[in-house]
RNA sequence: GGAGGGGUUCCCGAGCGGUCAAAGGGAUCAGACUGUAAAUCUGACGGCUCAGCCUUCGAAGGUUCGAAUCCUUCCCCCUCCA
């Protein structure tokens, strides 16, 4: 009887934030089953530089470690040499080996600050498809039919519209599937751009022999703008190695409506919690203080405690009060016969981009030297002078002019 | 291989040969307000030695007093047919 309750409360929380769970009878019968389950999740080489819309999946994985549940961490070195074409309407040029294992090697560094050392195992898919033969992968491809193939749906749009599917943009799939089967995967996460491959490991594990695999699907994270999905070229994002401040100022940012899909996506606070913060904001609770709540959550898994609190009151003292920040860049320029004119010394200084933009600046009432507002675009500052110079509430810098 | 439609300032997208640094929207930035770098409102949004000047409308030429708008060639995209 405990047991059961234990499995049921552990389904619960494994379902939490996920977009599917395939199939749902199945994944309580392996939790049943007492033993650590062996959990994949699969990363592409490409992109390096972790975001907080990638920790969504690393999160699950954490939570199914903390269940005491065996992770495989498998950086896909051999199928990103073929390029994955998943939600691209294009062939991908395929990486070279050497930017494969590099961009692995920096996966390491930014994955642990997630996931449990202890319980995660990296592994390389080309470890055991380096020695497929050609027989092997024959045999692999005669799994399945083209018409199997275009049931995804980019391979289906780009056959309807006339646009090149390459061959071996079908061996992708196959071979994800087939990593399932080679780690003998209880579990799969993914997001939900990856069903299909996922459910190809539930095949491939089929016809293979294995018991197939359960599929967990998580939802791609929103950006900053709360539009598009959260990735670093739209510059919508939270790294997860931006500084405290950065990272406390951007999840401020978010609007209080995005704040509920971060908080149940990336917070680890419990569902009830949620739903009291919820109930309270309705009765008039301001949402901001939620919102410093998971501010400081993420800060303080990324960073640290203190690092967290530090960065909250640095904001405050910056925002509410209005006070210089602690510390700015230090900026030395130069001058030309004794003097440097404003725009140009403030795009020296890099608070702006231009000396337009300098002087836009000051007509909008955004410029401040030591506090105080500027408003004369003609003046000249002297050499030997130490300005803190200002450009809206966020730019700041300490200008000596020599 | 044939027919047609396009390439405009960060993105989308308007643009009578002059009044176009180029409508409108988005993004962004600033200001106000506030509960925050939410929301809302207002404004800005090519560059510079900034009331003036310089460089932009796929590229290069040409016509013209004057071109993003007309002509020529080239490059690149897309749609339909074969």
């Amino acid at each position: 009887m405990m047991v059961e309750m234990t499995s049921q409360d552990a389904f619960a929380q494994i379902k939490r934030g996920a977009e599917d769970v395939l199939i749902e009878s199945e994944l309580k019968q392996k939790l049943a089953l007492g033993r650590p389950l062996r959990v994949k999740a699969g990363f592409d080489p490409t992109a390096p530089d972790l975001h907080l819309g990638h920790t969504v999946l690393l999160n699950k994985m954490r939570q199914l470690q903390d269940m005491g549940h065996h992770a495989f961490f498998l950086i896909g070195d051999f199928t990103g040499m073929i390029g994955d074409p998943t939600g691209k309407n294009a062939t991908r040029p395929p990486l070279s080996r050497e930017q494969v294992l590099e961009n692995a090697l920096s996966y390491r560094e930014q994955v642990f600050k997630v996931l449990d050392p202890e319980k995660t195992e990296v592994v390389f898919n080309s470890s055991w498809m380096d020695g497929f033969s050609a027989v092997d992968l024959i045999k692999l491809a005669a799994t399945h039919t083209v018409a199997q193939m275009l049931e995804r749906d980019d391979f289906g749009k780009r056959y309807r519209g006339g646009q090149p599917i390459a061959i071996h943009e079908f061996v992708y799939p196959l071979v994800q599937g087939y990593d399932s089967v080679a780690l003998k995967a209880d579990i799969e996460l993914g997001g939900t751009d990856q069903k299909f491959n996922l459910l190809m490991g539930r095949e491939l594990q089929r016809h293979y022999g294995q018991s197939p695999q359960c599929v967990l699907t998580m939802p791609l994270l929103e950006g900053l703008d709360g539009v598009n999905k959260m990735s670093k070229s739209l510059g919508n994002y939270v790294g997860i190695t931006d500084a405290p401040q950065d990272m406390f100022g951007k999840l401020m940012s978010v609007s209080d409506e995005l704040m509920w899909r971060y908080i149940e996506l990336l917070s680890f606070c419990s569902l009830a919690e949620i739903a009291r913060w919820r109930e309270e904001v309705g009765q008039g609770r301001n949402p901001r203080d939620i919102k410093v709540m998971l501010a400081q959550e993420i800060v303080a898994r990324f960073h640290s405690r203190r690092a967290a609190e530090e960065a909250l009151a640095e904001f405050e003292a910056r925002f509410k009060q209005g006070l210089l920040p602690e510390d700015m860049p230090e900026i030395n320029i130069g001058s030309t016969d004794g003097y440097v004119a404003i725009a140009n010394m403030l795009k020296q200084a890099g608070l702006v981009a231009s000396t337009s933009e300098a002087l836009r600046m000051i007509d909008q009432g955004g410029v401040k030297f030591d506090g105080a507002k500027v408003s004369d675009k003609t003046m000249r500052v002297k050499a030997g002078s130490v300005i803190v110079a200002q450009v809206g509430k966020r730019k700041f810098a300490r200008v000596s002019v020599n």
